[in-house]
DNA sequence: GCTTGGACCTGATTGC
DNA sequence: TGCAATCAGGTCCAAG
């Protein structure tokens, strides 16, 4: 399920392979996505260069020498693999599905990218670099963990007077762009915050506490995603997902990390929630 | 304006 | 063993 630090893993992984190289040839294999594809997708992609791959929150978007923009967001399961790839470490997936492959990016060099989907709540869509702060999905984006813009401070803002749980509030992405369930709820627990707590309290020392909580817990991601890159292309060269241990994420039952009492599981907004009772209040 | 919950989708897991 | 129901979750959108 990637979350900003996988997005970000993908990011770094894809990014020496397509910077600087040309589409030889896109296969489109579907219509659509979540989302159905851009008119003439593949054929406006093919004999562009990618001039730079950048992410933005959870998006995915390389800059294109014709002047648009292709965004990409990988959903629940999407996945990239590289194939033909000069460096050997990067060989094809042995267990991926084939007919989730759902598009095919042929690059100079023989490099040769494809985007697996199961799912398919990913999407794809160009947008021109000119306009692309009007592009409507990024438009309404608060700031990302890591980012100036993103502290105590804006929490204490961004957070007044809202009556939704805090859990809720952190996974609207127009509060915080990047966070999905595991690390927001990995986050409350290094803040000691409940996920049940209302939004607008969190304010003062919790906010203190919570802002560097889900910096941390970004950036560890992050860093564990990066360093597992080179162990996971050995294993079976997919980018985008690593095994990272959670504190709370899928834990009911077990001890907690801190009091050794049993981690609760809650249903809100009908997605899971992990917390312990004991250490988040 | 804010909040909630359903829809989308399909593989994996659980229950009978 | 086999089938059906449930669950997972990022984003959008309709309804309250």
């Amino acid at each position: 399920m990637p979350e900003l630090p996988e997005v970000e893993t993908v990011r770094r992984g894809l990014s020496p392979m397509m910077e600087g190289k040309t589409f030889l040839r896109v296969e489109q294999r579907r219509p659509d996505l979540r989302f159905p594809f851009p008119a003439r997708f593949a054929e406006r992609l093919t004999g562009q260069t990618v001039r730079h791959l950048g992410r933005a929150a959870k998006f995915l978007k390389a800059e294109l020498s014709s002047g648009e923009m292709l965004i990409m967001h990988l959903g629940m399961t999407g996945r990239f693999t590289i194939d033909g790839a000069p460096t050997a470490s990067f060989a094809a997936d042995p267990g991926s599905d084939a007919k989730h492959d759902h598009v095919v990016f042929h690059l100079e060099g023989g490099v040769q990218i494809t985007y697996n989907d199961p799912r398919r709540f990913g999407f794809m869509e160009l947008w021109p670099v000119a306009q692309f702060d009007a592009y409507p999905r990024l438009k309404k984006l608060g700031p990302e963990p890591l980012s100036n813009g993103f502290s105590a401070a804006y929490l204490n803002e961004a957070l007044a007077g809202r009556q939704t749980p805090i859990k809720a509030a952190l996974l609207d992405q127009a509060v915080v762009a990047g966070l999905g369930n595991i690390y927001v709820l990995e986050a409350l627990f290094r803040a000691g915050i409940s996920p049940k707590r209302k939004a607008a309290s969190v304010v003062g020392a919790r906010a203190e506490r919570l802002a560097p909580a889900v910096n941390a817990v970004i950036a560890e991601a992050i860093e564990a995603g990066g360093s597992s890159i080179s162990d996971f292309a050995a294993t079976d060269g997919s980018l985008g997902y690593f095994q990272h241990s959670f504190d709370v994420y899928d834990r009911e039952g077990e001890p907690c990390k801190t009091c050794a009492d049993p981690i609760k599981r809650i249903v809100q907004s009908s997605r899971s929630s992990f917390y312990c009772g004991k250490c988040q209040r």
